[in-house]
DNA sequence: CCTTGAAACTTACGATGTAAATTTATTTCG
DNA sequence: CGAAATAAATTTACATCGTAAGTTTCAAGG
């Protein structure tokens, strides 16, 4: 009988394989950035890794999810660091705006919308919800507190439509560097005010 | 002497081959178009093209400049045609949302934030800052009537953040079918009641 | 009616994603 | 302890891409 991978060793692989690529493709686009190249960044030949991934969608859908999921982390870490709905949102909205700052490619390639057929990556699609709960969960917090009356779904989505298009305004090179943070910390006050009770 | 193109033959040829690009693009992305079935398109051999436009980043570059100034026209027809800058800025808000879903792969190609080197493509950078102006544009008549209180760049940054936010959502598939108009109308609302001067 | 030279076409090349064929290497069994 | 068996890895091969280079075409002066 032949050799088999084990499960650690294809989760090795595959691992090692991201890291390369999303490296890669922080450097100079995912387009840019070939199988051969990335098979010899693993010093395998240039079919090795279609053992691994069924294509290179593949291999950029997982970069995707990984990135997903380390914002999600991201934000998550942020909200438990504050106490409070309004400190939580506050941190949580930094949090957001930091990581796409620092991470500018893969933030990038997590929003592209341009990327094919999102829902054959059931992977992807859960990163994605798991982000998405924890950028508008907090919503559910502060209306608990009294702090704004409405619908906590479409509050928590304001809120994310807000901060992902400031990113995205500094991202274009609409805004000043770092105009990103500010215009977040507007749009959040703003919005506050405008979603308080009524005195 | 040996014929030369007229000016008009060049405008001609280029907006010909715009219009298939564009047309193309949006059924199947820029990527999946080659410049082989781009020349098909308008009957002329493979090699013709390059004539007229540098390589095919060059031919995405110019229907990116085309999308921004239809989406342009589209917004300034839409403010001129409302009177007050309360109603002016929520015809431009809808204008922009209108266009967006109405013409997804136009949108998702303008902004598309991977693209190469925006820099090196005069006209386009022209065109984004025309549609800019557009939407921002209103802000300060809406100072001048006192309905709010700030620094009108600033203001008109949070207002395109929202929309295009709201915009991307839907976009992303994250919004139910036509969701972002609804979700715009609350930012819009919430913001300029956010924005309100104090009583 | 030639000559001229820009415009269009044809050919050609290196690179890409990946299918198919081939080699390598490890494990189990006789 | 070989030798068969077969998963994994490599090598080869191909269609297609963007486009550089070479070739042909054909309308406008002389």
């Amino acid at each position: 009988m032949p050799r088999v991978l084990s499960e650690t060793d294809v989760a090795d692989f595959r691992e090692r394989l991201c890291e390369a690529a999303e490296r890669l493709f922080a450097e100079r686009g995912p387009d840019a950035v070939t199988m051969r190249q990335l098979a010899a960044e693993l010093g395998v030949s240039p079919m090795t890794p279609y053992r691994y991934f069924e294509d290179k969608d593949d291999i950029l859908a997982a970069v995707r999810a990984n990135g997903f999921n380390r914002f999600a982390e991201a934000l998550e870490t942020a909200r438990d660091s504050a106490v409070g709905a309004r400190n939580r949102g506050k941190a949580a909205g930094e949090a957001y705006v930091t990581f796409a700052l620092e991470n500018p490619h893969s933030y990038k390639l997590m929003f592209d919308f341009n990327q094919p057929h999102v829902e054959k990556y059931p992977e992807l699609v859960v990163a994605g919800q798991r982000a998405q709960k924890t950028m508008t969960g907090y919503v559910e917090d502060a209306l608990a507190e009294g702090l704004m009356t409405g619908d906590p779904g479409q509050i928590g989505m304001m809120f994310w439509a807000a901060v992902h298009g400031a990113v995205i305004l500094e991202l274009a090179g609409m805004l000043p560097p770092g105009g990103a943070r500010a215009l977040q910390g507007q749009l959040d006050a703003t919005l506050m005010r405008g979603l308080r009770p009524e005195a």
